[in-house]
DNA sequence: TTAATATAACTAATGTTATTAGTTTTTGTC
DNA sequence: GACAAAAACTAATAACATTAGTTATATTAA
């Protein structure tokens, strides 16, 4: 038999690297177990069947992202903290494509685990928002605006969805210079 | 037997009517199949097998989102048909959840078909964004810019994804304001 | 009107996946 | 060294997609 030594990490990160690789279809128990070098029901062991494991990569993905962005935003305030964080959202796209997707399919945000995790992310965005000096409600939505342009372009961007031959990176730059110059002239001063 | 009369047409209703009800995950051709009252292999009579019916069901959404946008942009120009195309992306995922998703997830955009069916919806965008004069790649910027945030605000929204009970109308016409206000400071004048 | 053909349904069978139940073996602990 | 817990296993079942082969119903042609 000559146990395998798995723990929950170790069969996380091997799915992790499956979804990012082959994409999120190809992240099934069998494909899974093969890669681990054991049979499909040991995976029981470490992990509550399939939903199991696409909830602990969902909260894998929450936390991923958030220390990603984390970083970027040391050292920096206002319009370059912005920026920066745009870039690492869009950077953490390209290079976990299937995680990420994940968190978009199987996240239940009805889940409380999931809520935090995800909520931690928008805990995140508000503190780097902080110096602005918005009132929360109008930090919020300002947060919404900037999470659905990064997720937006990011996600098209991922899928093939921008055909024409035309430099994204000049593309992402405008979208973020727009709506920052936008918030500026609307939040006059 | 008592022949049940079906075509493409009708096939294609009760899958998108699946999708857009019960979720995209459970369009299969077992519950299809049990929909229409007939066995899952009959399918095979109208579909490719399921990566048929997805594409269909991609080609579909595609036409009806540029049939939406189109509507609400008659009559219209400049930011009162920007702010109308934004509004009826964003209502046309709400309406069509299910297809809409399917297009996410399904779209093979190196299928000549998917692309010249979502190239038409960029044509279009194309069109509204004539009377702004910008030149040609600007104007494909400006598409990316927009599409990134209705897309985004969108599917996020319809995920769940903005928890906070603040109004979403307003996160959105916001977001909208912000990007125009943005696009007029940039391309000065 | 009838004969021939094409079409649309069917049943049966196969392979893949997820999952459960029950078993064995290893590992770690007293 | 014995025992308990953990991690692997095999076997079996159910759901789904798909293929092959069959039958009945429409449709078309003579």
């Amino acid at each position: 038999m000559a146990r395998a030594g798995l723990d929950q990490q170790a069969v996380l990160a091997a799915a992790a690297e499956i979804a990012d690789t082959k994409g999120v279809e190809e992240l099934t128990l069998s494909t899974l177990a093969q890669k681990l070098g054991i049979r499909p029901p040991s995976l029981y062991n470490h992990v509550h069947g399939l939903p199991g494991l696409r909830r602990q990569l969902v909260l894998y993905a929450y936390a991923k992202l958030k220390e990603t962005l984390t970083q970027a935003a040391v050292g920096k305030a206002k319009d370059e903290a912005v920026r920066s964080l745009a870039e690492a959202y869009r950077a953490y796209v390209h290079r976990h494509p299937g995680v990420y997707e994940a968190s978009e399919r199987y996240a239940d945000l009805t889940d409380p685990e999931v809520q935090r995790a995800a909520g931690e992310v928008v805990d995140l965005l508000i503190q780097v928002l902080e110096p602005y000096g918005l009132e929360h409600e109008e930090a919020i939505h300002v947060i919404r605006g900037f999470r659905s342009m990064a997720h937006g372009f990011a996600t098209i961007e991922r899928s093939g969805g921008f055909g024409i031959p035309l430099d994204l990176d000049v593309s992402y730059r405008k979208l973020l210079d727009a709506y920052l110059a936008g918030l500026r002239a609307l939040y006059a001063k």
